[in-house]
DNA sequence: CGTGGTCCATACGCTACCGTACGGCCCATA
DNA sequence: TATGGGCCGTACGGTAGCGTATGGACCACG
């Protein structure tokens, strides 16, 4: 019989590791993510650790790479070009990095920027993936008529928000969030679906 | 002869600590700002350090405090009203966190809002800085002529904005920097200087 | 049945860090 | 000069983490 899924004695491989590493990175930091503490989490010993990566450092440009893959992925797959789409499309990226719509994806998100601010390789991968959210982005803005500087310029405020706005604790500042949220969504994309005055 | 300029002996105070930590932080992250490495960069052992602080808990509790009470006074007197200059004051507080115009006081607070996800202590601290920020700009805003509900908006993607985009690599990203902030300024403060259309 | 390869456990040495105990230096004051 | 307190150095035990060495369990295959 083919058994091989029952119990293929769950060895873990490598792609293993790195997902439960991105989840403790998520949670404690790159300070926190560390070999004997990811191995206890996935019940085993250090043992497997260090047969399938060399070490600490092989795991942390596993967990890069495999997020700025799939960073990279994403973007491009919500920003794929649909004629007519462009403003809703641009509200939509807004939404899912904005809020709670992705909390898990958000705290991996500030966790591998904190950890850019002090080590140049983490630093290299942030800037490639934020190159390609600012294009796709632009071009979203572009689509709606809005102009060259003008769209790079939005593009960068979308991020810079996003980003932003999860450092801050603003579940205690307004009692309406959603609604604050959706003006400022409204202020980055405006006079592309509000006509002033 | 009172020399008591020269060299009282140069013994270290609950102040000097917390300043020399401060700026460890900046660096290093709260994960980073150790006892011992601390003590070795003050040139002097942590004897010295346990005789100030009852533990690294109530030095990182000084910081936070000391912290605390700069950024409430600095957003007070950047924003201390000065009718018909509200608008060059909201600029202002956008061109002070933005850029370098002081790049140790935002790595000061990446590091203690990095901090703040994973302590309650710190989230405390950072939630209360961030009440009277946010205070303050809506009160220009409102000075502005802009309504309640659009000032509150404004004011949240004004300090989202500063500091996500210290989070992003901007350098790279665009030839002239300066002109695209400057445009950015100009989104988050529109229609108070320039008419649509 | 033996053999080699895959995957993991155990044990070890090393370093960094925390917090404490204790002793010593310097200075003020009686 | 003695003495006490403020400030710091030294030494210690304890923990946590990294990386290595080595052995063992398991499976595939000859």
């Amino acid at each position: 019989m083919e058994n091989s899924k029952t119990k293929p004695r769950a060895q873990l491989d490598r792609a293993a590791w790195v997902l439960a590493a991105t989840d403790l990175l998520a949670r404690e930091g790159v300070a926190g993510l560390r070999v004997e503490l990811l191995a206890k989490h996935l019940k085993v010993t250090k043992g497997s650790f260090y047969w399938h990566f060399k070490d600490r450092r092989d795991l942390l440009q596993a967990v890069l790479d495999v997020w700025k893959e799939g960073r990279i992925q994403d973007i491009v797959k919500q920003t794929r070009a649909t004629p007519g789409q462009e403003l809703q499309q641009l509200h939509h990226v807004i939404d899912v990095y904005s809020a709670s719509r992705s909390r898990k994806g958000m705290m991996i998100e500030l966790a591998v920027r904190d950890w850019a601010r002090r080590d140049d390789t983490a630093a290299a991968v942030v800037e490639e993936v934020d190159t390609w959210r600012l294009k796709c982005a632009r071009e979203l803005f572009l689509a709606c008529g809005i102009p060259m500087a003008e769209a790079s310029s939005r593009s960068m405020l979308l991020y810079a928000y996003v980003f932003g706005v999860s450092l801050m604790f603003c579940e205690r500042y307004a009692d309406n969030l959603a609604e604050l949220k959706n003006d400022i969504a409204g202020l980055i994309a405006r006079s592309t679906d509000t006509m002033p005055g």
